[in-house]
DNA sequence: GTGAAAGCGCTAACAA
DNA sequence: TTGTTAGCGCTTTCAC
């Protein structure tokens, strides 16, 4: 079956193109073309499944009703989540995602945004590496909308969806002192980003506020993950008096239990641990781990209506910033059997 | 910074537009065009940075460079995980790809194909739900390549990608059998699809084999996680002498934990199970799960090859079908404490 | 060796 | 009320 172009229908219906291009635009009013033609145009358009290229159009209008999404990792599930909810609600107003991986990596996220634009993507929705801001700062420059959601980069001006990841750290660690921890270690990646720094003051809060002592572990960003659990077991195996562990990201409390294991530890009764990001079926975990869930559904839904509002008034006013708070969720991993009262 | 056109770039070289295009394309032989000219303009193109204009020239060629990839729900990590790798493996050799969550619909997934269609996508890459063979039959024809992954549609004459379903789920049940359970359910989901059915003839043989008595409990697809638990709790609770599960899905087994849980029975001492999939972490659980775990890597790659070359030498002959194998990992929810032998 | 021009399928001024 | 036509940016045939 042939795909069927404007012409065809044009030839058939013995009308211009122009006409048919008009009605299934809507713009069948403002061009007075009779309520009759219309219908007639419409539903034989209908009976022959008659569908516009979107190549065409796109090349036409230079809008090509895409949207680009840079994302860390379409396969970790915090990202594919958002993804999905995107996508979801993107279709429905009619435009079409495409993702891209950056790996964290600044180089990957250029070209990955050199790429959309290349697709003369519409709009792009972007969690942010480091590094790239003067290029997300061209996008909007050029008239382009940009939502950031995950990472803020403080210097940029445009609309952005955050979590309030101080205070979820914050919220973590005090969980951990209510439960009578004493020696509150946090893991962490050794990055400069925003949101991990935003993590880290919120555990230095809370360690301080109890009077307690601070100790850090930073991982590198790319250790593949055995190598990330050898870190982490030595540093706990260095580290006897610790009683409790705040992780920084799902990623590295896997890694964490695992050393943990390897440690001939068990979780909550030899160690508390308490997770940022609740994407990984915590819940089932026997012992359950405690986490600091992100609001997921509302991330992306809150990206996608502003990018939608965005395309569809086509105007750079107005910034918005939401802070979308985190929830707390207590579970097993935390019940602390506090040992100096038990003895 | 305005785009460049390559207009621009013609009159910036004095020479003509399809000269650039030549040079851009590889032909500058072909055409005979000067090493020098040749030359000069590769070194202008890449000082200003133009590309071209994706649309364009797929509205040129009727090649858009995008593989449109259908997969069941691009947020299950089992979906996310081979498109993370296809995405990667199609960006190296310039392909864009879209994805498209099908919700295990058949309507959603034909309006998704008719988007890719749309789209101009040069290839798919498809998930198939049921009802659809007759839709890909008709991309077949119309000469698109078609590489069907995960799912087979026994009718369709096209490239595959499959995984042994019926050995990894017989394996599964052996290894429980191997491990003396000698009440062994499995529970699946109401399905018609080859690849349910298929781990349903693993087991029925398994348990033939052993001269067990099967006991299978079938969920309806789209139940919510509540209303899954809750039906696998009833199920479990009528079937008190049942001493291992299989579960065919990782979804179903992570409500099969909690259900489970519910019935405050624990995993392994009072049950075992084994799920067929192992993208949810299961190492870590406590007691970890023992899984059949797919090649996901495999997968992703032969898809993506196949499909590369498919679009590479134009060609539909000599069909693929590739079929792999699983892996049983044996944890510690299979570890058996022989109640009869141990009383 | 190089360039002019037609055409890909559609949109939207501008005519009529 | 409807049709003509000039692009959108690129590729490619064919003539120079």
């Amino acid at each position: 079956m042939k795909k069927l172009v404007i012409k065809d229908i044009a030839e058939q219906l013995q009308v211009s193109k122009s006409t048919i291009s008009f009605v299934l635009n809507g713009k069948a009013r403002q061009h007075g073309i009779s309520i009759k033609l219309e219908n007639k145009i419409l539903k034989y358009v209908e009976k022959v499944g008659y569908q516009p290229s979107r190549i065409a159009v796109g090349l036409s209008t230079g809008k090509s009703k895409t949207i680009g999404m840079l994302v860390e990792d379409i396969s970790d599930p915090f990202f594919s989540s958002i993804a999905r909810i995107v996508e979801r609600s993107a279709l429905s107003s009619g435009y079409r995602v495409i993702y891209g991986s950056t790996e964290n990596d600044t180089v990957q996220a250029i070209d990955l945004l050199q790429a959309f634009r290349n697709h003369n993507v519409d709009g792009y929705i972007i969690a942010p590496p480091p590094g790239i801001e003067n290029h997300i700062q061209e996008l909007i420059t050029d008239g382009f909308p940009v939502v950031v959601f995950d990472r803020d980069l403080p210097g940029l001006n445009c609309d952005k969806v955050l979590i309030d990841n101080f205070s979820g750290a914050l919220q973590a660690v005090e969980h951990l002192v209510a439960r009578q921890f004493k020696n509150i270690a946090m893991v962490t990646l050794l990055s400069r980003q925003n949101q991990m720094e935003e993590r880290t003051n919120g555990y230095l809060k809370a360690i301080d506020d109890a009077g307690l002592v601070k100790k850090i572990k930073q991982i590198p960003y790319d250790q593949e993950k055995p190598k990330c659990v050898e870190v982490i077991r030595k540093f706990l195996a260095g580290q006897k008096a610790t009683d409790a562990v705040f992780f920084s990201t799902n990623y590295l409390a896997l890694s964490g239990i695992e050393a943990i294991r390897q440690l001939g530890l068990r979780v909550a009764e030899d160690i508390g641990i308490i997770v940022f990001d609740d994407n990984t079926n915590f819940e089932l975990f026997s012992p359950s781990i405690s986490a600091v869930a992100q609001p997921v559904k509302q991330i992306g839904e809150q990206v996608t209506q502003i990018m939608l509002n965005r395309l569809q008034s086509n105007t750079q006013a107005g910034f918005e910033r939401v802070v979308l708070k985190t929830t707390l969720i207590a579970r097993e991993s935390t019940v602390n059997q506090v040992p100096a009262l038990v003895k």
